[in-house]
RNA sequence: GGGGCGGUAGCACAAUUGGUUAGUGUACCGGACUGUCGAUCCGGAGGUUGCGGGUUCGAAUCCCGUCCGCCUCGCCA
């Protein structure tokens, strides 16, 4: 596979009717040569006699010098604006000083001719984004996204557009050695009765009637699986109008969607961990430290073992801070919030902190406020110092409980013991955040280690505690564990081909072996009181696919974003975004969503109606 | 919709917690400099402190309202 990339593939394809090289072309074998260059005025150093510009394009930047013999060339470059586009032709000479840092760093091209072809008009004689590398570049991210097409001009922004490509340009590259077909599926489906809230498109030919854009290809994977091509995969957009996060994109975003047939849940999982492997054993980003796996193969860790070790299922697998089950410890203690946990047949969970007495008495105020802040109730703690308990549980428990406590964690002076209670899930949940935070403070996640997973053996089915009805946990179209027999059972026993994949903390994607037969899922549906008519009626286009013959299969969607994400340390998806929009999920540098003319409404056969407190103009 | 943080020169930040003419860096303009390379040195210009009201002798700072951005909860089969 080729792992060329469109920056160092720059080859003589790269030579155009404008300009006979690039910016980051000319070496010391060019010494003597007569060469066009075309970019960008990155940097000048003017020296009145004298002046140099770095010349910038796509593929790197080259020393323009210019100097008192050719006056005229002179007095343009000291007048030309930074950021405005110039040609220039002369020699290539060697350099009096080299500069090792560039690439071009031992030549320089010294001009006869300067011709300022898209000046940088800059009304405003200042540019509202900084340009230059050393500036500030993170920052004041409304301007940023007015002036995209600046911001895309900075070298980190660059950079990370170009390895996005890279690694997609390589994903394909591995589907497609694995037997993988790109298909594409329609953006103009129909409405998924489960999810997220639709994109939906008003049709023209049909008054009153909506497409929806496809949240992800799902149903379409499924019916190329029925129809017979055996392994499908897409780079495929998906829409769905959710609120923004640091890490999920309004609106519209990427995954790699893929499916194949014939297979169970370790096939799948090969062809992604392969994926993985090979993308940081490959891929080489510019100016990025090389990624190293934490192990391979991904570990698979089940539901219930992630929650009960890390109180989440998505953990961040590179440091240790494990949590405890301290319930047999404190079975019989008479603090009323534990004992009423365990009473319920619920558990106490406990989180050793090394150390983090030593970080002073605020230290676990601030971080009960914090996990306050989360919408916990509170973060009862324990202390060891000098061989005894202390910290706000130290009347409410017994000393040979806390002494209990102690030992099962292994304390040493010093140390603090956070605990949660509850059922198995939140009183492991508290604990999980905890401690990705107490991770975070202390610098334990070595940015340049991947530690991916797989979660499995996720539960089918879930008791809603609120109408104590058996409902779905997540996907309902996935295939339990067992097939027909283990419907037969108690619901809450039973397994679901399910799974996630995760690294250092973040979730790149679920999957899942689907249920493709009609009887089991008609089973499935009728333990959470779906009739037949009801999984008929609102799921029958499936389902019906499948009473032609369709095979097992399963995939899963890996997303894109979240993938170039980790790869780049870059914390906020924006960032691997070319054209991202804001948290109201508004791209401010077309300024779109905005009103449409009155003539496209009725067309549409629509009409606005506000709520009253809303004005907003109509074009 | 809720919570948190923020908005000061083109850009990035500061202002000793209500007290002199709102500063620093960078960018910009002018000057010096023939090997610079994130050039350096000297000088200059640049402000309705998001907006509106209020408290006060005095507001960037405190209060109320409002707009905008980011983070987060809800949401994300």
């Amino acid at each position: 596979m080729s792992t060329s990339t469109s920056t160092s593939g720059a080859k003589s394809t790269t030579r155009t009717e404008r300009r006979s090289h690039t910016c980051n072309q000319l070496r010391a074998s060019d010494v003597g040569q007569t060469v066009k260059l075309g970019g960008w005025v990155y940097r000048k150093r003017d020296q009145k006699h004298q002046v140099f510009i770095d010349l910038r394009d796509h593929y790197g930047v080259t020393q323009l010098v210019f100097d008192a013999d050719r006056p005229e060339q002179l007095e343009a470059a000291r007048a030309v604006r930074p950021e405005s586009v110039v040609f220039v032709s002369g020699e290539v000479v060697a350099r009096e000083a080299k500069n090792p840092k560039m690439a071009t760093g031992e030549v320089e091209l010294k001009v006869t001719a300067i011709e300022v072809d898209s000046p940088c008009e800059d009304l405003s004689k200042l540019l509202p984004v900084a340009i230059p590398k050393g500036s500030n570049d993170r920052d004041n991210e409304q301007r940023r996204m007015e002036y995209r097409f600046l911001d895309l001009r900075r070298e980190r922004m660059h950079r990370n557009i170009v390895a996005r490509d890279q690694i997609i340009r390589f994903m394909r590259a591995h589907m497609a050695e694995e037997g993988f077909l790109e298909v594409q599926t329609p953006i103009l489906t129909n409405s998924s009765p489960e999810g997220a809230r639709d994109y939906l498109v008003p049709s023209r030919l049909h008054p009153g009637q909506f497409y929806a854009l496809p949240q992800a290809p799902q149903q379409w994977k499924q019916l190329l699986m029925a129809s017979g091509f055996d392994r499908y995969f897409q780079i495929a957009p998906c829409f769905r109008d959710e609120d923004a996060r640091a890490d999920r994109s309004p609106g519209e975003f990427y995954q790699l969607d893929m499916e194949m047939a014939f297979v169970g849940q370790e096939d799948v999982f090969g062809v992604i961990e392969r994926m993985y492997k090979r993308l940081v054993d490959e891929v080489e980003i510019p100016g990025m430290k090389k990624k190293t796996l934490l192990e391979f193969p991904f570990p698979r860790i089940r539901y219930w073992d992630a929650i009960d070790r890390f109180g989440c299922d998505k953990p961040d697998l590179r440091f240790g801070l494990e949590l405890e089950d301290v319930s047999d410890a404190l079975r019989g203690t008479e603090f009323a919030l534990f004992a009423e946990a365990l009473a319920g047949g619920g558990h106490v969970k406990a989180l050793k902190i090394p150390g983090g007495a030593a970080e002073g008495k605020g230290y676990v105020r601030k971080l009960e406020k914090w996990v306050k802040g989360l919408g916990y109730g509170g973060l009862p703690h324990l202390i060891l110092k000098g061989g005894a308990a202390d910290g706000s549980l130290k009347k409410a428990l017994s000393e040979a409980e806390s002494q209990k406590v102690f030992a099962q964690l292994g304390c040493v002076d010093d140390d603090l013991v956070v605990f949660g209670c509850g059922d198995r899930l939140s009183a492991a949940q508290v604990l999980g955040d905890v401690r990705n935070q107490v991770a975070e403070e202390r610098g334990l996640c070595d940015p340049d280690v991947l530690g991916f997973s797989f979660l499995v053996d996720y539960p089918f089915y879930e008791r809603d505690e609120e109408n104590d009805k058996i409902e779905f946990s997540h996907n309902p179209f996935s295939m339990p564990q067992g097939g027909m027999t283990a419907l037969e059972g108690d619901p809450l026993d039973v397994l679901a081909y399910q799974y996630d994949i995760c690294c250092n903390g973040i979730e790149l994607s679920s999957g899942a072996i689907r249920n493709h037969r009609p009887d089991i899922m008609y089973r499935a549906f009728e333990i959470v009181g779906y009739s037949k008519e009801q999984v008929d009626r609102e799921f029958g286009h499936m389902i019906n696919a499948f009473r032609y013959g369709c095979p097992p299969h399963g995939g899963m969607a890996p997303g894109v974003e979240r993938t170039i994400m980790i790869f780049l340390n870059e914390p906020n998806i924006r960032e691997v975004v070319a054209f991202p929009k804001n948290q109201h999920c508004q791209d401010l540098l077309v300024n779109c969503p905005s009103p449409v003319s009155d003539a496209q409404l009725e067309e549409l056969h629509l009409t606005i109606n506000l709520p009253p407190t809303e004005q907003t103009g109509s074009a």
